[in-house]
DNA sequence: CTATTATTCCGTTATATGGCGAAATATAAA
DNA sequence: TTTATATTTCGCCATATAACGGAATAATAG
């Protein structure tokens, strides 16, 4: 039951469900998130807490950045459900799709930045472009 | 996303998850919804109309009583999936299983006896148990 | 080392929510 | 009619929550 209300609590807020259908496309970090839905990073992050203890997120640490994406490995059975909920319930909802394409040109200015700061070498300075790139489109549907 | 956070901020209280469990193995009064949380009548009231208005359970009035059960006709795709949810999710909490049990030793009760409890002043006689018996056993997995 | 940057933690504030009891409503019984 | 009663609505209180700004933390840059 407090698994279930864990899970039921983090989906109730649009925050939220925004930033847990953004995932859906696949990770991103905190910053981007922050752009995505325009609130304070301290409340962006608050709620990025909020889903991680629900087990619908997981944080992956690169550097000075955190990128989080969906719940993948050790998850209990009622997060991976309800991650297919929300998958199905909002897939085509208008605020999801606006967001989607917000996404996208998130993911366009991110990355003329991370290019320009590559152009200054090393490769420890830009962990996701460099060697991996974080994978997008992680299935919520 | 408004009928979305509806159904998850319904879900996202014990009462109303145990509430709706109940109503899971056939429809019942408020009185006997009130018996099985023992919450105040008027507390319950409140939660049956979060519960109705995210199309999650319907109401029958049926003289001065009103049976709430599962929503079933004319009910949105996303609260009828919400239905499924819960109920795959919730069936074998600990929780749920005692109410299971105490469900069924409030049907046992009589009615008479059931009210009298509730409203703690003079004894009464009852309005008859006549005409329908509420059908039990709705699905909700 | 210090400075900068991304994120989280802390404290505060405004609003939302869950709870109750009393009053109102609607229906059945006397 | 009047009385009884099952339920809802209203008013209130205590707690929970979402938002922010600023301090603290962690990692990189100079």
């Amino acid at each position: 039951m407090i698994e279930f209300l864990s899970v039921t609590k983090a989906l109730s807020d649009e925050s939220r469900a925004r930033l847990l259908m953004a995932l859906a496309g696949g990770e991103l970090c905190v910053c981007q998130l922050v752009e995505l839905v325009g609130l304070a990073p301290s409340t962006v992050s608050k709620h990025m807490l909020i889903l991680k203890q629900a087990r619908l997120v997981e944080g992956r640490k690169c550097g000075r950045w955190i990128f989080y994406r969906l719940a993948k490995r050790n998850v209990p059975q009622i997060s991976l459900s309800a991650q297919k909920w929300i998958g199905k319930s909002l897939r085509d909802d208008p605020t999801i799709l606006r967001d989607r394409s917000r996404r996208a040109k998130i993911l366009e200015l991110d990355a003329e930045e991370l290019c320009r700061k590559q152009s200054r070498r090393t490769v420890r300075k830009l962990p996701s472009t460099t060697g991996e790139r974080p994978r997008q489109s992680d299935s919520l549907n």
